[in-house]
DNA sequence: GTCGCTGATGCTATAGCACC
DNA sequence: GGTGCTATAGCATCAGCGAC
Protein backbone atom coordinates (compact mmCIF):
# COMPACT_ATOMS: atom_id res chain seq x y z
CA UNK A 1 0.00 0.00 0.00
CA UNK A 2 1.70 3.59 -1.00
CA UNK A 3 2.19 6.21 1.55
CA UNK A 4 -1.14 8.19 0.39
CA UNK A 5 -2.89 5.17 0.68
CA UNK A 6 -1.90 4.48 4.42
CA UNK A 7 -2.17 8.18 5.53
CA UNK A 8 -5.75 8.00 4.41
CA UNK A 9 -6.01 4.98 6.35
CA UNK A 10 -4.97 6.40 9.45
CA UNK A 11 -7.27 9.49 8.86
CA UNK A 12 -9.81 6.90 8.91
CA UNK A 13 -8.74 5.09 11.58
CA UNK A 14 -8.58 8.27 13.91
CA UNK A 15 -12.04 9.60 12.70
CA UNK A 16 -13.52 6.63 13.32
CA UNK A 17 -11.68 5.73 17.00
CA UNK A 18 -12.84 2.15 16.82
CA UNK A 19 -13.12 0.36 14.31
CA UNK A 20 -12.85 -3.14 12.51
CA UNK A 21 -10.46 -3.33 9.38
CA UNK A 22 -13.13 -4.01 7.16
CA UNK A 23 -14.88 -0.18 8.13
CA UNK A 24 -11.52 1.02 6.89
CA UNK A 25 -11.41 -0.79 3.71
CA UNK A 26 -14.91 0.40 2.91
CA UNK A 27 -14.08 4.07 4.42
CA UNK A 28 -11.21 4.69 1.43
CA UNK A 29 -11.83 1.77 -1.05
CA UNK A 30 -8.35 1.56 -2.17
CA UNK A 31 -6.61 -0.67 -0.45
CA UNK A 32 -7.30 -4.41 0.66
CA UNK A 33 -7.34 -6.01 3.57
CA UNK A 34 -4.13 -7.45 4.29
CA UNK A 35 -2.79 -4.48 3.57
CA UNK A 36 -4.55 -3.05 6.49
CA UNK A 37 -4.14 -5.73 8.28
CA UNK A 38 -0.02 -5.05 8.35
CA UNK A 39 -0.45 -1.61 8.61
CA UNK A 40 -2.80 -2.25 12.22
CA UNK A 41 0.19 -4.82 13.42
CA UNK A 42 2.50 -2.00 12.62
CA UNK A 43 0.44 0.95 14.54
CA UNK A 44 -0.64 -1.77 17.26
CA UNK A 45 3.13 -2.32 17.89
CA UNK A 46 4.01 1.37 18.09
CA UNK A 47 0.94 1.82 20.46
CA UNK A 48 -1.14 4.05 18.25
CA UNK A 49 -4.23 1.73 18.53
CA UNK A 50 -5.02 -0.93 21.02
CA UNK A 51 -6.51 -4.74 19.37
CA UNK A 52 -9.52 -6.08 20.85
CA UNK A 53 -10.33 -9.81 19.95
CA UNK A 54 -13.88 -10.62 20.61
CA UNK A 55 -14.22 -14.16 19.55
CA UNK A 56 -13.74 -13.80 15.71
CA UNK A 57 -14.32 -10.54 15.49
CA UNK A 58 -11.50 -8.33 15.70
CA UNK A 59 -11.85 -4.09 16.46
CA UNK A 60 -9.70 -1.65 17.14
CA UNK A 61 -9.45 1.66 19.14
CA UNK A 62 -7.07 4.79 18.32
CA UNK A 63 -5.01 5.34 21.99
CA UNK A 64 -2.71 7.85 20.24
CA UNK A 65 -4.42 9.84 17.63
CA UNK A 66 -1.04 11.95 17.61
CA UNK A 67 1.11 9.16 15.80
CA UNK A 68 2.82 9.91 13.07
CA UNK A 69 3.02 6.36 11.26
CA UNK A 70 4.85 8.65 8.64
CA UNK A 71 8.45 9.60 8.82
CA UNK A 72 7.36 13.80 7.52
CA UNK A 73 9.05 13.93 4.37
CA UNK A 74 10.89 17.33 3.23
CA UNK A 75 8.18 19.95 2.87
CA UNK A 76 8.73 20.72 -0.13
CA UNK A 77 5.67 19.89 -1.55
CA UNK A 78 4.64 21.97 1.33
CA UNK A 79 1.09 23.11 -0.34
CA UNK A 80 -1.06 20.26 1.21
CA UNK A 81 -2.28 18.61 -1.54
CA UNK A 82 -5.08 17.49 1.08
CA UNK A 83 -6.79 21.06 1.61
CA UNK A 84 -9.89 21.45 4.01
CA UNK A 85 -12.48 20.94 1.74
CA UNK A 86 -10.87 17.49 0.17
CA UNK A 87 -10.72 16.49 4.08
CA UNK A 88 -14.03 17.41 4.92
CA UNK A 89 -14.92 15.53 2.15
CA UNK A 90 -13.37 12.38 3.61
CA UNK A 91 -14.37 12.73 6.65
CA UNK A 92 -18.36 12.69 5.46
CA UNK A 93 -17.52 9.45 3.44
CA UNK A 94 -16.37 7.63 6.35
CA UNK A 95 -18.48 9.55 9.00
CA UNK A 96 -22.13 8.62 6.94
CA UNK A 97 -23.64 10.75 9.84
CA UNK A 98 -22.03 13.88 11.21
CA UNK A 99 -22.56 17.61 12.08
CA UNK A 100 -20.85 20.78 11.25
CA UNK A 101 -18.60 20.61 13.97
CA UNK A 102 -17.27 17.41 13.81
CA UNK A 103 -16.57 17.20 9.77
CA UNK A 104 -14.79 21.16 11.03
CA UNK A 105 -12.98 19.15 13.82
CA UNK A 106 -11.67 16.24 11.96
CA UNK A 107 -10.92 18.48 8.69
CA UNK A 108 -9.33 20.73 11.36
CA UNK A 109 -11.00 23.81 9.69
CA UNK A 110 -13.69 26.50 11.01
CA UNK A 111 -17.48 25.76 11.58
CA UNK A 112 -18.37 28.67 9.38
CA UNK A 113 -16.68 26.94 6.56
CA UNK A 114 -17.63 23.38 7.11
CA UNK A 115 -21.41 24.56 7.17
CA UNK A 116 -20.21 26.31 4.06
CA UNK A 117 -19.07 23.64 2.05
CA UNK A 118 -21.97 21.25 3.39
CA UNK A 119 -24.88 23.76 2.47
CA UNK A 120 -23.14 23.44 -1.16
CA UNK A 121 -23.27 20.08 -1.03
CA UNK A 122 -26.85 19.81 0.46
CA UNK A 123 -28.32 21.91 -2.65
CA UNK A 124 -26.83 19.59 -5.31
CA UNK A 125 -28.43 16.64 -2.98
CA UNK A 126 -25.07 15.12 -2.15
CA UNK A 127 -25.73 15.21 1.58
CA UNK A 128 -29.53 15.87 3.40
CA UNK A 129 -30.58 16.41 6.68
CA UNK A 130 -31.58 13.96 8.86
CA UNK A 131 -32.49 15.50 12.54
CA UNK A 132 -32.35 19.30 12.67
CA UNK A 133 -31.32 21.17 15.47
CA UNK A 134 -33.66 21.66 18.12
CA UNK A 135 -34.72 25.48 18.48
CA UNK A 136 -36.57 25.25 21.75
CA UNK A 137 -35.43 24.53 25.63
CA UNK A 138 -32.58 25.95 27.40
CA UNK A 139 -29.16 26.12 26.40
CA UNK A 140 -28.45 23.04 28.42
CA UNK A 141 -30.85 20.62 26.99
CA UNK A 142 -29.83 21.87 23.49
CA UNK A 143 -26.04 21.37 24.53
CA UNK A 144 -25.03 18.45 21.94
CA UNK A 145 -27.66 19.23 19.75
CA UNK A 146 -26.83 20.50 16.60
CA UNK A 147 -27.80 19.46 12.67
CA UNK A 148 -27.15 15.72 11.83
CA UNK A 149 -26.65 15.34 7.88
CA UNK A 150 -25.98 12.27 6.12
CA UNK A 151 -24.31 11.09 3.25
CA UNK A 152 -26.52 10.30 -0.22
CA UNK A 153 -24.14 10.55 -2.81
CA UNK A 154 -20.94 8.99 -2.16
CA UNK A 155 -19.44 9.10 -5.59
CA UNK A 156 -15.47 8.84 -4.86
CA UNK A 157 -12.92 9.92 -3.07
CA UNK A 158 -12.22 13.36 -4.84
CA UNK A 159 -14.09 15.96 -3.38
CA UNK A 160 -17.07 17.94 -5.38
CA UNK A 161 -15.46 21.11 -6.70
CA UNK A 162 -18.40 24.02 -6.31
CA UNK A 163 -19.08 25.94 -9.45
CA UNK A 164 -20.89 28.64 -9.98
CA UNK A 165 -24.02 26.83 -11.56
CA UNK A 166 -23.35 23.66 -9.24
CA UNK A 167 -20.76 21.07 -8.32
CA UNK A 168 -18.54 19.52 -10.80
CA UNK A 169 -17.46 15.77 -9.49
CA UNK A 170 -14.17 14.65 -10.41
CA UNK A 171 -15.22 11.09 -9.49
CA UNK A 172 -17.85 11.08 -11.96
CA UNK A 173 -16.56 14.08 -14.46
CA UNK A 174 -20.32 15.26 -13.92
CA UNK A 175 -21.47 19.05 -13.24
CA UNK A 176 -24.24 18.50 -10.81
CA UNK A 177 -26.86 21.79 -11.26
CA UNK A 178 -27.83 22.98 -7.39
CA UNK A 179 -31.82 22.34 -7.09
CA UNK A 180 -34.10 24.90 -6.59
CA UNK A 181 -32.89 26.97 -3.67
CA UNK A 182 -36.02 26.75 -0.58
CA UNK A 183 -35.26 28.54 2.57
CA UNK A 184 -38.74 27.40 3.48
CA UNK A 185 -37.56 24.91 6.18
CA UNK A 186 -38.71 21.24 5.16
CA UNK A 187 -41.01 19.41 7.93
CA UNK A 188 -38.63 15.99 7.92
CA UNK A 189 -40.39 13.25 10.13
CA UNK A 190 -38.04 12.35 12.99
CA UNK A 191 -35.24 9.44 11.57
CA UNK A 192 -33.26 7.66 13.67
CA UNK A 193 -29.91 7.23 13.03
CA UNK A 194 -29.28 4.05 10.57
CA UNK A 195 -32.38 4.48 9.14
CA UNK A 196 -32.74 4.84 5.23
CA UNK A 197 -34.49 8.32 4.14
CA UNK A 198 -35.55 8.97 0.60
CA UNK A 199 -35.20 12.62 0.13
CA UNK A 200 -35.80 12.72 -3.82
CA UNK A 201 -39.55 13.20 -3.74
C1' DG B 1 11.59 37.37 -13.57
C1' DT B 2 7.23 39.60 -13.18
C1' DC B 3 2.81 40.97 -14.35
C1' DG B 4 -2.03 39.98 -14.88
C1' DC B 5 -5.67 36.75 -14.94
C1' DT B 6 -8.25 32.95 -13.03
C1' DG B 7 -9.80 29.58 -9.86
C1' DA B 8 -9.76 27.48 -5.24
C1' DT B 9 -10.12 28.05 -0.50
C1' DG B 10 -11.53 29.72 3.94
C1' DC B 11 -13.43 33.47 6.73
C1' DT B 12 -16.68 37.13 8.02
C1' DA B 13 -20.86 39.60 7.89
C1' DT B 14 -25.44 39.45 7.31
C1' DA B 15 -30.02 37.79 6.02
C1' DG B 16 -33.50 34.46 7.03
C1' DC B 17 -35.95 31.60 10.07
C1' DA B 18 -38.04 29.63 14.40
C1' DC B 19 -39.10 30.26 18.90
C1' DC B 20 -39.93 32.81 23.31
C1' DG C 1 -38.93 42.60 19.46
C1' DG C 2 -35.10 39.79 21.18
C1' DT C 3 -32.37 35.73 20.85
C1' DG C 4 -30.01 31.96 18.83
C1' DC C 5 -28.98 29.09 14.96
C1' DT C 6 -28.32 28.18 9.98
C1' DA C 7 -27.39 29.44 5.21
C1' DT C 8 -25.14 32.15 1.99
C1' DA C 9 -23.01 36.18 -0.46
C1' DG C 10 -19.01 38.53 -0.70
C1' DC C 11 -14.34 39.27 0.30
C1' DA C 12 -9.19 38.41 0.98
C1' DT C 13 -5.54 35.47 0.12
C1' DC C 14 -2.86 32.34 -2.35
C1' DA C 15 -1.20 29.34 -6.13
C1' DG C 16 -0.99 28.09 -10.92
C1' DC C 17 -0.43 29.44 -15.48
C1' DG C 18 0.48 31.93 -19.70
C1' DA C 19 2.33 36.01 -22.00
C1' DC C 20 5.90 39.12 -22.37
Amino acid sequence: MSRPQLKDAWQAMRILKTFSLQQVRNAIEHTTLDSLKAFAKRLVAAKAIAEHVDYEHITYTVINAEYKPFKQVNNSDAKQKNSGRQRMWQSMRILNEFDAGQVASTADISVASARSYISILKKVGYIFVVKSAPRTGSVIERAGEATIYRMLKNTGPKRPIPKATGVFDPNTNELVEFNAVQRKTVKIAPVTLGEAHDFNN
